[in-house]
RNA sequence: GGCCUCAUCGUCUAACGGUUAGGACACCAGGUUUUCAUCCUGGCAAUAGGGGUUCGAUUCCCCUUGAGGUCACCA
């Protein structure tokens, strides 16, 4: 019946990490199976913690992501602005509104005064009670001082879509601040009024808000708005830490994992599975699929830990799920320096040799480095090669001899290649081991490679060869 | 300390109160004529502890333990 818009809402601080942007892709996923609406909105109402350029890469990152939204600062929309430092007036009529009823006075202690206040209650090991210390006859407020909430303690029982069945009592009822005595409102006040008037019906926020939704509860309560529905998604914790993923304890920005060359739809598919299930054993979702299929009711109650080995596999199954033409476009910014002087189709071939061996994108360049560029030969890579522990440097460079002079005669098409390779076996009498090794390390000068046929075939005949001649000549035994 | 929340393999997770507690990642072993990767097969590995309720509890209730959040003129 209701429209269904939802929100994300961050404070321009820095980056978004991965915990903050599966409360926006909950949101986005909820509104856009609904037909809805997603907001951006920002909560700049604290200038002291504001990070030049945050506005900025929080829109990027949700670009990066696909996270399309209907409304927002630089996009504006009917309920604007979407910036909460230009919507102060706003939060003054309020505070005015709720003066007049008698549910918000100013605040006559210096913070010093405060500050004893809750010394005092931690001594005593005491929660720290605001109202307890409600002024009787409290001053004009002039916006000079802090406007605090008259609150009107009481028990509260709610329904929380993820977490189900609430309550508390009115012991952490409180008088908070609505307007800060800079005249920016507090989020606490702040956002009750935006979404009342961005018509936000699913509020999907992070767990550390919940012991306060009681006290936005009583402020609806006085404000006679109907509260909305509350959604309170667990955190996401470290790899090996248990504390909440947040950007002290060194949680990647979002925007890092792009530009590694993490696909969109595999973060997204990640981070959603971060969490929430569809009761099914499926564990890859297309964006679509998520659209479809997902369900704040099936989010889980408990925090989850962020395994980047679960998303390497994740992002490499993507890649390997996507369209040759998609990952030709996905791939450009990552081959190698000097790839740029090669043509297209040879990038090509190679780009078709290593989409099944791909992570992430900005493993291209040490995988493809070797096609671009002549290595010098490295002794290392035969010296510590296990398989041909058994062999001279003599022996090796007998049988590099004989692998060059067969390989010179042969055409470079993958058939020919493999014919030649297994005529080379028979003749060596050599293990495929051996001798294989043995020639990717000299064609390659590399710790590994696609098949041996495939990448000569690639490498073209020209290059292999004197590749192999070099090789030749770095050994010398004795 | 008060209040609130949470608890299945190392990790992500599945299981109308009835399953040999399932799948995936990671790891280990084997296979697909070299390596790495892919793919296939197999293996290792969990209901935090204690009480109830019930014919039967991972599932419902209570306690304990552990973890987290909150008690800002931050969000």
């Amino acid at each position: 019946m209701n429209q269904v818009r939802t929100r994300f809402a961050p404070s321009p601080t820095g980056f978004v990490h991965v915990g903050n942007i599966r409360t926006a892709l909950y949101a986005w996923l909820v509104a856009r199976q609904a037909n809805g609406q997603f907001i951006l909105r920002l909560e700049d109402t604290d200038k002291n913690r504001e990070v030049a350029g945050s506005e900025q890469h929080i829109i990027e990152s949700l670009k990066a992501l696909g996270l399309n939204y209907d409304e927002g600062p630089d996009i504006g929309g009917k309920y604007g602005p979407y910036r909460q430092s230009e919507r102060l007036d706003i939060y003054t009529q309020w505070g005015q509104k709720l003066i007049d009823l008698g549910k918000a006075y100013a605040d006559p202690y210096t913070s010093h005064q405060v500050q004893k206040f809750r010394d005092h209650a931690k001594a005593t090991n005491k929660p720290f009670l605001y109202r307890h210390h409600r002024p009787e006859k409290p001053p004009i407020w002039d916006g000079s001082q802090p406007l605090r909430f008259k609150s009107d303690p009481k028990k509260y029982k709610w329904h929380d879509l993820i977490l189900g069945d609430l309550s508390t009592g009115p012991e952490v009822i409180d008088d908070y601040i609505l307007i800060k005595s800079d005249g920016y409102a507090t989020y606490n006040f702040a956002h009750i009024i935006d979404d009342r008037e961005m018509r936000i019906s699913h509020v999907i926020r992070g767990q550390e808000f919940i012991s306060s939704v009681p006290n936005y509860l009583n402020l609806y309560e006085s404000l006679e708005f109907t509260p909305p529905i509350f959604a309170t998604v667990p955190f996401i914790l470290g790899a090996d830490g248990r504390q909440k993923m947040s950007k002290r304890d060194g949680s990647k920005d979002v925007m890092d994992y792009i530009k590694e060359g993490f696909l969109p739809d595999a973060l997204i598919n990640f981070i959603a599975s971060l969490g929430w299930n569809d009761g099914s054993t499926q564990e890859i979702f297309s964006r679509q699929e998520l659209i479809n299929k997902f369900n704040l009711e099936k989010v889980h109650r408990s925090s989850a830990h962020f395994d980047d080995r679960r998303l390497l596999w994740m992002n490499g199954h993507f890649i390997r799920e996507m369209s040759f033409k998609d990952l030709t476009a996905r791939a450009e910014p990552y081959w190698p320096s000097g790839a740029d002087k090669f043509d297209e189709t040879y990038k090509m071939e190679i780009l078709g040799l290593v989409q099944e061996r791909l992570k992430y994108l900005a493993e291209l360049a040490e995988l493809t480095k070797f096609f671009f560029v002549d290595l010098p030969p490295n002794p290392e890579l035969i010296k510590n090669n296990k398989k041909l522990s058994a062999l001279s440097i003599a022996e090796c460079k007998n049988l590099l001899v004989q692998a060059r002079a067969v390989l010179n005669a042969c055409e470079f098409k993958i058939d020919d290649l493999t014919n030649c390779l297994n005529e080379l076996l028979e003749t060596t009498k050599q293990s495929a081991g051996v001798l294989f090794s043995l020639i990717r390390i000299a064609t390659t000068q590399a710790p590994s490679s696609p098949g041996l046929a495939e990448t000569l075939s690639v490498l073209g005949k020209q290059r292999s060869i004197n590749r192999l001649d070099q090789q030749i000549a770095a050994l010398n035994p004795g």
